[in-house]
Parts: structure tokens; C-alpha cells; sequence
DNA sequence: CGGGCCATGTAATTTGTTACATGATTCC
DNA sequence: GGAATCATGTAACAAATTACATGGCCCG
């Protein structure tokens, strides 16, 4: 059910065409949450079945733009209300059990790709940080809250990295 | 197919039970990839059929023991040098973006419920590193690398959740 | 006028979750 | 004898990925 509230929450910043919201998913909600658009299509028919979004224009191409209904908006606050799911799926994390697998030295290369990876992402973290002036709406601090989250954690896993290289080095 | 090389990479260390596995779930793989019995009993079945594991024995209750054949064990070490999926799906994360719905004083809570999970788990994961010896084996060190990362990522995102309620409780 | 991007959709397949279902052993 | 945990499976459903499919607009 994220997706559907990921794109709610989108809208709830002004009208949008489900490409636009596409491209959101490559930017900045994106890193926390990916979608397709084969994904978002269809869940935004259905958004709009529901009476949630509502089609308020075509643009060129047969752009739709959507826009959130008053029961859209309520139905993301109250889901930003419950839990979240805390289940995290780290394919590259799941891979370091089974580091031992495979010789010292292709190890150490494993763990010097992900540290290119982590450093290529926090340079495109930072791009982002730049273009975004000090946050003045609270949406606008949003934003820099989930930004800063990506890069401490981001950050945290370089000086893991770098630490986990020597780690491998040092005795072989 | 993560799921299908976690269990290759579990068996990797010796012949365990589809039940044994599943405990490791629980335990350690399961924090970077969770999985389920409904998920892990077929998945067995079906790496059988391939011959990259072989049910070895059977103890008490119908438990089936397997083990990894050797085409197994090449087949985990060709995943470990394949490029891994670096997709991350993090839902907190994403409702970080959607914060600004919420008023300020809700959105304070969102964050000091975030900061409990975090050091639940950080305690959790510290709980483990004391078990765990200072490692001497290869697997040992795979899991102390594995470990450590968890404890760092842990860290940045209580480091986070502290600064992100000092930010939004500053401007009330 | 051609290449790249805008723009939307559907279908097939795979992966993961929730629910249903059953039974044995062990410990108190 | 009853509760907890060991132990395995299947079925139904939901979510996500990959592949198939089409066409318009804009810029050089």
C-alpha cells in the first residue's frame, strides 16, 4: 500500500501528470521508495476509480493531470497516522554473510565496489542538497529531513566500507 | 532469486533443516533480507528438483536435512561476483517526505517513535556483537563485517532522528 | 526529418505476504 | 494433559518487475 500513498502524498503539493509523478520516483521519494511506470498507471486509475485523485486537465501528448480530493488527503494523513513497516531488503547487506566465499582478495574488490556506489550516491545526495535553499515551508523542510537521512546513512556506510576494506586487507 | 542464493549461501556453512534456515531469518540474514516459511519450504523444494542441494537426512518431526551439492556452491559463488541490485526499500523513509501533512507536534511524535525503534534495534544488534567473539575463522569475519554494518547504519539514523526532532521542534 | 524525450497504457511473470492446514515433540 | 515450539507444507492474494505496445511533441 505504499505506492498508492507515496503517489497521494505527491499530489497533495499541487496537481500533477502521472508522468510528472514518475519522475519524482526517479528523484527524490525514489531513494526511499522506487516505482515504475507500469507500476504507476494503473494505481492511479484505480486512486481515481476510488474517488481519492480526480482528472482536472489533459496537457499535450494526452497528458492527464490529477489532482488530490479532499478524501485523498485524508486518507494519507491517516496512513502517515499508523506504523510504518519497518522491514528493510538490502541486497548488496544480505551479500556480506557470504563474503567468506569467495578469496581475500575478491573481498576486498567487493567491498571497494560498494564504496565507489555509496561515494557516487552521496555526490548525488549533495547535488541535490546544493539546488535546495534553506527550507522555509514545512514542506520544504520535509524534504530536507529525508535528504539529511540519506546522507548520514549514506555517509555511515563509506566509513563503514573504508573501515571493512582494512578489516580484509590486514590479514591475508 | 536473493532469497534462492541466501539459502545456498546458509547452507554453504553445512546441512541444515528448511526449519534451521528459517531461524536464521530470524536472526542474523534476515535483518538485510527477511523471509517467511511459506517462501523458504518451497524455495528448498525447488533447489532440489535443480540438484544444487541434496536432503541428506531426516530427524524428529519430519524434519529434512539438506545440504549444498557442489553445483551449489558454484552457483553462490557466481551470484557473489555478479553486480548486486541496490534497489532499497525503506517505508519510514518515504513518509518523511509526506511529514509536512502532519502539524508540527505530530510530526515530532512520528520522529521520537522513529528514535525508539532505532535503538531498540541498535540494542538488539549490540546484544549479538557480544555474543559473538572477536572472529578467527573467515565465515566469523564475514559476519563481524555484516554486523558491523548494521551498527553503524543503526547509529547515523539515531544520530538523524535526534537532529530532525531538535529541527522541528525548534520552529513551533 | 530524425532522435530523444514526453506520455500512457497492458500483459506476463516473478516475488512476497497472508491465510489455511496439519501434526510431532518436549517440557512443565 | 496442555502449552510452546518444532516442523512442513499449500493456496490465495498482493505487489513489483520485465516485456510488449503505441504514439505525440519539440528541438536541432
Amino acid at each position: 500500500m505504499s505506492l498508492r500513498h507515496a503517489l497521494l502524498g505527491l499530489l497533495a503539493q499541487g496537481p500533477r501528470s502521472g508522468y510528472g509523478l514518475l519522475k519524482h520516483f526517479e528523484g527524490s521519494v525514489g531513494y526511499a521508495w522506487p516505482a515504475l511506470h507500469s507500476q504507476i498507471y494503473p494505481e492511479l486509475a484505480r486512486l481515481r476509480e476510488q474517488g481519492l485523485i480526480e482528472q482536472v486537465g489533459e496537457g499535450p501528448r494526452g497528458a492527464k493531470t490529477y489532482e488530490l480530493t479532499g478524501r485523498g488527503l485524508d486518507e494519507v494523513r491517516r496512513w502517515l497516522r499508523t506504523e510504518p513497516d519497518r522491514t528493510v531488503r538490502n541486497e548488496a547487506g544480505l551479500r556480506i554473510f557470504f563474503l567468506w566465499l569467495l578469496p581475500d582478495e575478491e573481498q576486498a574488490r567487493f567491498l571497494e565496489r560498494e564504496l565507489d556506489y555509496q561515494r557516487g550516491l552521496l555526490s548525488e545526495l549533495r547535488a541535490i542538497a546544493e539546488d535546495e535553499a534553506t527550507p522555509h515551508t514545512p514542506k520544504e523542510r520535509a524534504y530536507r529531513l529525508a535528504l539529511e537521512a540519506g546522507l548520514r546513512t549514506t555517509h555511515a556506510r563509506i566509513e563503514w566500507a573504508k573501515w571493512a576494506i582494512r578489516e580484509v586487507r590486514r590479514r591475508r
